[in-house]
DNA sequence: TCAAATGGTATGGTTTTCATACCATTCGCG
DNA sequence: CGCGAATGGTATGAAAACCATACCATTTGA
């Protein structure tokens, strides 16, 4: 018996190009106001042709994550800060629901991605945390601070050696549109907390510091949920 | 700044269909034997054209997932139990750690998802739930149970109302291929018991039922990686 | 023997993607 | 001021994927 068959549907070459351009906006890699790459550049990064990714840029534009620009100096610039901003409160306001529901799978797997994380990690990924982890407390401003939160998280999904969750942390990432966030003082005493229980491979520690950072990102998201800041 | 930018690969529509109808192989709502629709039912209830469809099937069949007759009661059906069995076998026995990493994946979302179900299930879930489990107690072949089982988690990942869940559980268990476990008994009172702290909503006792749920999951998997069995 | 159900094959059209070339705009520099 | 370089914008035709449709081949049971 075939259980829970839905229609096939094919996603076209540039409508997975946008989703990757839009999660990266949303996931904080890119910055506001920052510079993507030349089409013809960034055509071959993705291994689409210039064609294709137009379309997904122009969809992007849409969209108003983008402002595409001509000339010598033009190119595809990211929204800036204010605007993004005001996207992702409204539309955590619009369905709050939905960003809870983010918000719980980025949990579940960043938990156990921590977990694993402090078990199995090598040298090499314990110190690209630390980089993550002294750039994040040492960010000048609030995108900067999201940036390398999540450029942590995908060390951490890394450092746990299992694809699955890796992959799932990208996807919670790119799903989620968290806004900027101005206190990232008090949430990086939890990250560095985070570091050293996976540095001293402490397991329950790590899983303990994992949550006290889900406590303040649900804490955030109740707030802007509720309209607030 | 980009980060993690990989290829965009398209996949082809008769590429997606394939790893649908593999993964309901694989997750065990196929059964050993039982034949497929006939290919213009299957095609429409995929939304794709037969000949489509039949790229996915032909590569199914190379796959030795299934066998293809023709004539008045000919049709697709599914390799027998032994062929499955033995597949699945050799699939964990040559990559033990890729199974490992889907059974982590697996549980870190299983476990959330038990946790929602056991504070938000409604009553039609519940007897959905109820159901499964009631027919995975009853199951007469490892098959069945098998079955059963998989439905069981589906209807776990619907009750606890969060979509990323309940669509990674379907991915884990289109990944995982389990073989066939004979020992189902053991299996059915944990599941029992998982079912009546989603009843009570007893969120503590929900989690520490999937916990042992896993547990006898994750034994079978060492057993077979051991090559037992 | 034939009708029905099924898989197998062939044809032509539509859509998507691609490679390529060329045009238009802007800016810095001589 | 003018030119060259870098960039986005546009156009064209080929290749591939997908589709609708029709028809052929095989098997089974009435």
């Amino acid at each position: 018996m075939l259980w829970g068959i839905r229609p096939v549907e094919a996603q076209a070459t540039h409508g997975i190009a946008l989703d990757r351009l839009r999660a990266q906006i949303h996931g904080g890699l890119l910055l506001p106001g920052e510079k993507l790459p030349a089409e013809r550049a960034l055509a071959e990064t993705f291994g689409i042709s210039r064609v294709t990714l137009r379309e997904a840029l122009g969809a992007l534009e849409a969209e108003g994550y983008i402002t595409i620009r001509r000339g010598a100096h033009g190119g595809a610039f990211v929204a800036d800060e204010a605007a993004l901003h005001l996207m992702a409160q409204r539309r955590i306001a619009r369905d709050p629901a939905a960003a809870m529901r983010i918000m719980e799978f980025r949990a579940a797997n960043e938990l156990a991605a921590a977990r694993f994380a402090a078990l199995r990690r090598t040298l090499p990924e314990l110190k690209r945390l630390r980089a993550a982890c002294a750039a994040y407390a040492a960010a000048a401003t609030a995108p900067q601070a999201k940036q390398h939160n999540a450029a942590f998280l995908f060390a951490l999904g890394d450092a746990s050696h299992n694809p699955h969750l890796a992959a799932a942390i990208t996807q919670g990432l790119g799903l989620m549109f968290e806004p900027f966030n101005a206190a990232w003082a008090r949430r990086s005493a939890v990250l560095g907390a985070l570091l050293d229980a996976t540095e001293r491979q402490d397991e329950a520690a790590a899983v303990a510091a994992m949550s006290a950072v889900h406590a303040l990102d649900w804490e955030s998201l109740h707030r802007h949920a509720a309209g607030g800041r």
